[in-house]
DNA sequence: CAACGGACCTGCCTGC
DNA sequence: TGCAGGCAGGTCCGTT
């Protein structure tokens, strides 16, 4: 489920409902997800004020007084904020973080490949130190793009995955992106030109802000923190659509694996 | 260092 | 109708 947009559209959602509440109670019903939940969250959560939320790739950053609480949701994990009367927990319903207005945050997550972290003020954290730039950042060009790229024999898609390179370009807009900037995802990262390194850096900030501006993309079971799906699916132009016509020329869209990751091209005009 | 495959989970859809 | 098999939005880690 979540992408970089999913992430952001989270973040937008509950950040009016946590921002200046204090935790009065943290439930954690499952601790298994991609990391054990550390037992002492509870104790470092407690009376904490929450200041801010912020997102850094696709992690949840809930700033608090002494500390951060990082979030992840991997492929299937969702936050809803819950109003009183608090419904009971349903199944996958791992986490709760009990606010002092009555209000909970719902950590949700069926596969439980995310995680929740934390780390002390002014500390940094092992799984965010070694990122790359936010797509967004203007200080990221094609030409680092490019640079980084040279002697790279792996596939472009592969390439503006890999998170060392660039943040948040995840399976379904790598493939949505390559297509915009018409570069075809199984070329080698190493012979993609400079221009079209350009291209596509503006090709991953579009079709991101897209998908934003859309609430995200709900594929199967997305949903913001109110609840509501995201409509960016009915913008996907290759994503899924297989055997479809291609939105610019017409050419039956092909799917293919690349690092074992399905990904959907025009072989016509993604060269 | 780069590249690749495996691992972690459950749910849903397809096809027999 | 039931069930096995394949596939899914992420990403870390170990091996080559």
């Amino acid at each position: 489920m979540p992408e970089l947009p999913e992430v952001e559209t989270t973040r937008r959602g509950i950040q009016p409902h946590v921002t200046g509440q204090r935790v009065v109670g943290v439930v954690v019903r499952e601790s298994r997800l991609r990391w054990p939940v550390p037992p002492e969250l509870d104790a470092w959560l407690a009376r904490q004020l929450i200041t801010t939320v912020e997102r850094r790739a696709k992690y949840l950053l809930l700033r608090c007084q002494s500390g951060t609480l990082i979030l992840h949701l991997g492929m299937s994990g969702s936050l809803r904020i819950m109003q009183p009367p608090i419904a009971d927990p349903a199944r996958h319903d791992h986490v709760d973080i009990l606010f002092g207005n009555g209000n909970c945050l719902r950590y949700t997550d069926p596969r439980r490949f995310g995680s929740l972290h934390w780390t002390p003020a002014g500390r940094g954290h092992p799984l965010l130190d070694t990122l790359g730039p936010e797509p967004f950042d203007p200080g990221l060009t094609g030409e680092q793009l490019y640079r980084l790229s040279r002697g790279r024999k792996a596939a472009v898609k592969s390439f503006i995955m890999d998170a060392h390179i660039v943040v948040g370009v995840g399976n379904i807009y790598a493939s949505e992106a390559l297509f915009l900037a018409g570069i075809r995802p199984q070329r080698a990262a190493g012979r993609v030109s400079l221009a079209r390194y350009r291209r596509l850096l503006i090709a991953i900030r579009q079709v991101l802000q897209a998908a934003i501006d859309a609430g995200g993309t709900t594929l199967r079971d997305f949903v913001d923190a109110g609840g509501q799906p995201g409509y960016f699916s009915q913008q996907l132009r290759v994503y899924g659509r297989a055997g479809h016509a291609c939105p610019r020329c017409g050419a039956v869209v092909r799917q293919s694996v690349i690092a074992q990751r399905a990904t959907y091209f025009c072989s016509s005009c993604q060269r």
